[in-house]
DNA sequence: GCCAACGTTGGC
DNA sequence: GCCAACGTTGGC
């Protein structure tokens, strides 16, 4: 099967890319996904696509960096953890409701990407990203997208 | 800090 | 099943 690729959202103030670089293997597990939309992206990712790693709720937010998924969707254990805020009272330990994978760093990007800039990208402005008041955590970017955001990336400064 | 948009909850 | 209220997200 084809590569896929997506995009993963975090609050730099929680977990930031140079978190990922400086965690074990520059690899985490990305739990506590609670939204059921994204839970079926992470149930739909393989080991070796790839994804980019996005700061929301940061000035300006956009893309920072590259990560590649090193292992598939597998049970989220925090959401049996009762008193964690991930906790999910509902969750069955057979059956569990929701799912994480692994996530590892690739490559920072040599600057950020604004959001303006990328919605502004050819192909780009269909981008769950770029959708008004959009709150997906994890969604699903194309090939085409991939490759114009990753190009754009690398030029030094804004088109 | 503001506030629009979203997803969830819960009364009916 | 409807929908108002609420808490959260996230850009600005």
């Amino acid at each position: 099967m084809a590569r896929q690729y997506w995009l993963l959202k975090a609050d730099p103030e929680v977990f930031s890319f140079d978190d990922l670089l400086a965690s074990p293997g520059r690899t985490t597990a990305w739990d506590g996904v609670r939204n059921y939309q994204a839970r079926n992206y992470l149930r739909a990712m393989a080991p070796g696509d790839q994804a980019f790693f996005y700061h929301s709720n940061a000035s300006p937010p956009g893309i920072v960096g590259l990560v590649e998924i090193a292992r598939g969707a597998y049970p989220d254990p925090t959401q049996f953890e009762r008193g964690h805020g991930h906790f999910d009272p509902r969750s069955k330990a057979e059956a569990p409701t929701w799912v994480m994978v692994d996530v590892r760093a690739l490559e920072a990007l040599p600057r950020t990407l604004a959001l303006a800039e990328l919605c502004g990208l050819e192909e780009c402005s269909s981008l769950a990203v770029c959708q008004r008041g959009n709150r997906l955590s994890v969604s699903p970017v194309s090939g085409a997208q991939w490759r114009v955001i990753r190009a754009c990336a690398k030029r030094k400064s804004p088109a």
